[in-house]
DNA sequence: AATACAATAAAACAAAGATACAATGGAGGT
DNA sequence: ACCTCCATTGTATCTTTGTTTTATTGTATT
């Protein structure tokens, strides 16, 4: 089950690039042990239609997963995990991607319009569900969102 | 038929900037029902050799109905109408979507192998940037606006 | 007149797509 | 076996598209 194609989401509003966000989704599923060492990718076209994109972006994920020697593409012949990492590069590699999640959750929600506090104050909800929900469990108050409405006027 | 180009008309005495003048027909053609969710605008420069002004002109426009979501611009792709859900829904959509991602980045956390402590204290480390590592003076700044989610993606 | 600011233009840039190309390997024919 | 053909795969180059940065122009304001 390497059917990678149904495990790569993409936004195509972010402002991460599409090539930046299918390489970065590799390269969790390596470090969550998904793929491992000699697993065939999809081609670049197939993943490609798979995400209704051009497989040139694609190919330019794979480029770059490439020079950092996480997988092997050879022309005529496919794209395959290369080696799995040692478990000290697969420890740099899972802190690396909890790093860029925290940092796009953050981004994300400051697009949303949300403070940071908020943000933290969502996940401090999932952490701990209280059924009476007594607002915020911690002290995050000031529910003042940056109200996206606001300069949302051409005219 | 909405070749938007025939539509718009300039008026190059008034004193209405020519950007808002676009931005402002377009508005108009959204709220007749001219333009719909969904429907490819014409390029930046396609659109400005048309009116016969520079195409940043155009793009000034496109900017601003983007930071008003009523278009999406996709750099390489192209731009198109983005139907703004009435602002009632907004804000449950914009909560709904929070609470998501605060759900989907634990989950990710924890098939990466870590806690959810762990996951907190990631999001701590951006927010205030340790002593000992002054690498990352704040990661979301004023970011324009640009709304993750929702694939628009017309096809 | 001098200064300041807004609107427009120009040019360099970056992401994504289109097209043509080269390497590989298998199918069929001899 | 060997060869040819060709479909499949990744690569290279160029085009298209929006973005950023800087310069020019026009218009108030002092």
């Amino acid at each position: 089950m390497n059917n990678l194609s149904g495990h790569i989401r993409l936004d195509f509003r972010s402002t991460e690039p599409l090539y930046l966000q299918i390489a970065g989704q590799i390269e969790q599923m390596v470090a969550r042990g998904e793929l491992k060492m000699g697993d065939q990718l999809p081609t670049v076209r197939e993943l490609a239609t798979e995400l209704r994109i051009n497989f040139n972006t694609v190919a330019r994920a794979y480029r770059l997963l490439d020079e950092a020697r996480l997988i092997s593409t050879q022309r005529g012949r496919g794209t395959y995990i290369w080696e799995e990492p040692d478990a000290d590069t697969l420890d740099q590699i899972r802190h690396h991607r909890l790093e860029e999640m925290a940092r796009r959750y953050l981004e994300e929600s400051h697009r949303l319009g949300f403070s940071a506090s908020e943000a933290l104050g969502a996940l401090h909800a999932l952490l701990r569900p209280s059924p009476s929900d007594p607002s915020r469990p911690f002290g995050f108050e000031a529910d003042q969102h940056n109200e996206p409405g606001e300069d949302l006027r051409p005219l």
